[in-house]
DNA sequence: TCTTAATCTGGAACCGGTTCCAATTGTTGT
DNA sequence: ACAACAATTGGAACCGGTTCCAGATTAAGA
């Protein structure tokens, strides 16, 4: 309505009696100005209060000075460390960071498509969500810098962890405790989204099978994600006739739930029960709880890190990089008896 | 490098042999073309490849389509919680979201400055981050529309939730239980962010006055944040020579920590010693927290919608929006024995 | 048949910066 | 005193869209 016209750079000019492209000069500090003209400059920005606008400034230079990250439903403590990891690299960056959080299938595909096509940034960060080799080919065409963060695809740059091995790694600890009952207890392996659990469990066979530990399908349990859901998955495992000595849980969320039905039953641990979770979220560490520590945070930085160097062209797509996995030992893991 | 030159609108026309308004026409849905020479640019564009440059149309917009969330660090989940509600709002607009993250007051007040004098933003949420008068009056002058969550201002529009009356609600609650040994376990009242913990403990003073119950100094308690301080501060509330019978905690996270403690020392609750937290997180429900549901999710959801109708000139500033608070009753208050 | 109005269309001007190039002034060397 | 060069500066052209206005075409009305 009463929207004063905005001062721009030409009205600065016009003031400090200057041409405009000193006075864009001035304001990136080029070193091309004499000290006089600069303080002229200055005093008439001062004077008429004027702001550069950064939407044509981004226009000039071709650059948008903005990465976007498409992530999953804020919702689990993973995906939130992550992205802390993000922003602590960004925070000393050039870059801003829009958000885009993507609640089902058909709407990551939207992003995926929408993103490149439509949107505004100068990079890409995609967390926790592979795109299939379509997708993948629309990132490569599209030009725009993307770092997958947590999935894998072999024309793009990667940051993950082994789950794999992971999984491995959390089974081979407990049998290594002489534990021979394992059990793995999971959120639904097949998502739409990650395929982290599947790789978790198969770590979790290949141990067995080296083992030579006969697989029983009782010991494997499977139900949507959260502590209270696992609580009731694994008071019916510990419930069994022959119920496990330890249990593998496919994430921190649900061991802690295991360890609230082992609570529950009266169930002693670590010295009746050894139970291991996975991520290393704060949660875990509260509960002294054994898990495999896949440096969240750190994957959040090293993914930026890796964007910010493709954006510097500083290496060229794709490349993959690993971050490493720590058996954290907590409390809640004990030789079996 | 090898960057071939990006095509734009005029190569569209060209190809299509139209004018670029009439591309641009066809661009924007805009009813003034006739169905045949939509077809020629759309096919033209196809052919091409053509992505509008949204940082062009901004400029010319004079828009950016961009709204900014200033909120501190994202680690607690009453943050993350209200973040959602935002995003909740936003996927469904024309806005995307951008994210400043603040670690500490420099960087609060350095973000206070800089967003509404550099950046590329139509509109600003602020999240429990109370400006003081001349960052308010910056707000105001620099006429970004801004919105303030979870803080008050008198020159600015927010949404609020009225802290002392939810003191009052959990600190009456628990004298309805029949309580008279109320105990106030909170974070740190005095910080330089927000004033909720100590506008909680107004609320509980007040009440216990009105109660005629005389205020004991070594019922409150103080720490730092986080479950496992709370744990700590619990535990030296609980082994008082007379003890309280009743905590009312700022926060889910310090009442699930006043819950440990109680299980470490083996009172057993609700039935020795009755808890109340603040917030409603998911966690509180998990415990079965008695709470002051602050409707977090909710007061995200009403501040993003708010600012839509700030930038769509339905309403002006100052403007003030309450949220409602609501006592959750859960298992951990029962009344005094 | 001739206005008048309605519908489409082309393209210049504009949004507000950056950058390049040419012009001006001041120095230095001989 | 003059050429050669460095240091500053002004401003046109450009980034890639949108929008407004004038002109062309077609349809309807008298």
């Amino acid at each position: 309505m009463n929207d004063q016209p905005t001062t721009t750079i030409r009205d600065v000019a016009r003031k400090a009696k200057v041409g405009v492209g000193t006075v864009s000069r001035v304001l990136n500090d080029s070193p091309a100005v004499s000290e006089e003209t600069r303080e002229k400059v200055l005093v008439a920005i001062e004077e008429l209060d004027y702001r550069p606008n950064p939407i044509a400034r981004q226009l000039s230079i071709g650059r948008t000075l903005t990465i976007g990250i498409i992530l999953p439903y804020l919702t689990l403590p993973s995906y939130i460390e992550r992205l802390r990891g993000v922003q602590s690299v960004l925070v000393d960056s050039e870059y801003d960071l829009v958000i885009f959080c993507v609640d089902d299938p058909a709407q990551r595909n939207a992003y995926f498509q929408d993103l490149s096509r439509k949107s505004r940034v100068d990079g890409m960060l995609i967390v926790s969500l592979p795109p299939n080799d379509e997708q993948a080919d629309h990132f490569v065409r599209s030009r725009i810098p993307t770092v997958l963060i947590d999935s894998d695809h072999s024309k793009l740059c990667c940051v993950v962890a082994d789950d794999v091995e992971g999984g491995r790694i959390a089974t081979q600890h407990l049998i290594d405790l002489g534990h021979r009952k394992v059990a793995y207890l999971t959120d639904f392996m097949e998502t739409p989204f990650h395929p982290a659990f599947r790789f978790r469990y198969q770590g979790y066979r290949e141990i067995l099978d080296k083992a030579e530990i006969p697989f029983r399908s009782d010991y494997v349990m499977q139900g949507e994600r959260g502590r209270q859901n696992a609580r009731t998955l694994a008071t019916s495992l510990l419930t069994l006739d022959d119920p496990p000595s330890a249990v593998f849980a496919s994430s921190d969320t649900s061991a802690i739930g295991v360890l609230d039905a082992a609570h529950d039953l009266g169930i002693k641990v670590p010295e009746q029960l050894s139970v291991i979770g996975y991520d290393g979220i704060q949660e875990a560490a509260y509960h002294n709880l054994t898990t495999v520590d896949q440096k969240l945070y750190d994957s959040g930085i090293k993914g930026t890190q890796m964007l910010l160097d493709l954006l510097a062209n500083q290496v060229k797509p794709p490349c993959k990089q690993y971050v490493s996995l720590e058996l954290l030992k907590g409390s809640t893991t004990a030789p079996s008896m």
